[in-house]
DNA sequence: GCGAATCTAATGTCAGACAATTAGAGTTTT
DNA sequence: AAAACTCTAATTGTCTGACATTAGATTCGC
């Protein structure tokens, strides 16, 4: 491991950053132990209160993982794809919340992304996907849902469209793009007639991953991504008529 | 903000959880000053290292930004575009690294997400991408090319293509798919066969992009992961055999 | 009025100490 | 001999207090 000169930057970050090379690297593998945090502090000639600060940033990132008492210390994490999919949401979320993205881009983006599992759900989705997309489809149209119950299972139906790919890097992936449009999402009040539409398209997007036929699913996404950049449109045009 | 009672779980955690929360749900908007670390360590009953740990775990999430003087201190920080980049590479290239993800099912995923930027790409694409995309082809075509220079100009074809669809959100997110096969792939060696066999899937591709023509794009992608998994399968049995 | 020196509030870093936790060795008991 | 218990040592978690560094704000001098 490389030493940190004077550099503007803070040590912590810097010494993060170096022990961060050496994990991506592959230098430091899995399970491995890095040395104690003295020894550490040692090393880079600082004291433990700022080796700390290095390793918190790293803990933050699911990189290295603690454990207290006689040989405890750091250890390089086996990120798992639920601590990815974790990180990814937050990540997304806050990008889109942030950076003023129009509704359409990212609505755009989402349903793009979400017609690449069309061909491959279709082939492969096993009789729980859809049982998980037609028990949502019946939650959907209860009467008396609130709107962000109808949006929690709009993204669980399409968790499980996705998930019926049955490639979880796929699944990690669209995780973000699927999950950080809620917030947008739940800025729209569905009136009764919306619903209705929205259930169609869902019933109809079910029976073409029933049937296998990839290429429905895909055009049923593509009329479903029509209608909510139609819905999203009007709550776009009446917040700014209210400005 | 709330207090933390006795957790088991670290008391920086719970604090940086608590200020995440507070940045995530939008009562912390961007640019507001936190309070100064006396007075977090103060407001939380803990110590100034303990709040510091906290802050660095949201730095390292790029969640805050921290200033030096007077009138400094932790910001909520606007996440940029390349921020996110980076953070999504970073977990995607770990994510694969460390769970034994076949190749064969990171090529899958990495082939149909792009796809969903044929179309887009295809319709919206400038003269810039273009060139950018009719570049690196011939770059990979010159001899004597190393196999990492090889793969970094197929890594910045396929950004360009990706860019080409003129959305940030899915330039974002095809960002961790496209990166985290690198590693993958420069476990390949190229022989001069495969290269231009390679190179002539991209001027497919290229050419249908050129002509505006999404399907063709599409299929070009679908030809060209095709021959990215028989050469992926010769080297994952060469490894299997050597074993 | 403008520039330079000073003040001040905040983060960055350090040193040393103690508390809490846990694995493992050693000891005692059955 | 095996099991249960105790003790020890190593390591992380936390606290206190201090000093260094930085950069905006203020004051003073001209």
């Amino acid at each position: 491991m490389k030493i940190d000169p004077a550099d503007p930057a803070d040590l912590s970050a810097q010494i993060a950053t170096a022990i961060r090379d050496e994990i991506i690297s592959g230098r430091l593998i899995v399970d491995a132990r890095l040395p104690s945090e003295a020894e550490l502090a040692d090393h880079f000639d600082v004291s433990r209160p700022t080796v700390r600060e290095a390793l918190k940033r790293l803990a933050a990132q699911s990189l290295i993982r603690t454990q207290r008492g006689a040989s405890g210390g750091a250890f390089v994490n086996r990120i798992s794809f639920q601590e990815a999919y974790a990180q990814q949401i937050t990540t997304s979320t806050l990008l889109l919340s942030m950076n003023e993205v129009s509704f359409e881009t990212a609505c755009e983006a989402r349903f793009a992304l979400e017609r690449s599992c069309a061909m491959l759900s279709a082939q492969r989705r096993s009789a729980d996907h859809l049982a998980d997309m037609r028990a949502e489809i019946h939650r959907q149209s209860q009467p008396g849902l609130t709107d962000e119950a109808f949006c929690a299972s709009d993204v669980t139906f399409h968790r499980a469209l996705v998930d019926g790919a049955g490639n979880p890097v796929l699944s990690y992936q669209l995780a973000g793009a699927v999950e950080a449009m809620q917030p947008l999402m739940n800025m729209i009040t569905f009136s009764a007639r919306d619903r209705a539409r929205i259930v169609a398209l869902h019933v109809a997007i079910a029976d073409a991953v029933e049937a296998r036929e990839g290429g429905a699913v895909a055009a049923g996404l593509t009329a479903l991504e029509e209608e909510t950049q139609t819905l999203g449109a009007g709550v776009f045009a009446a917040r700014a008529a209210q400005t």
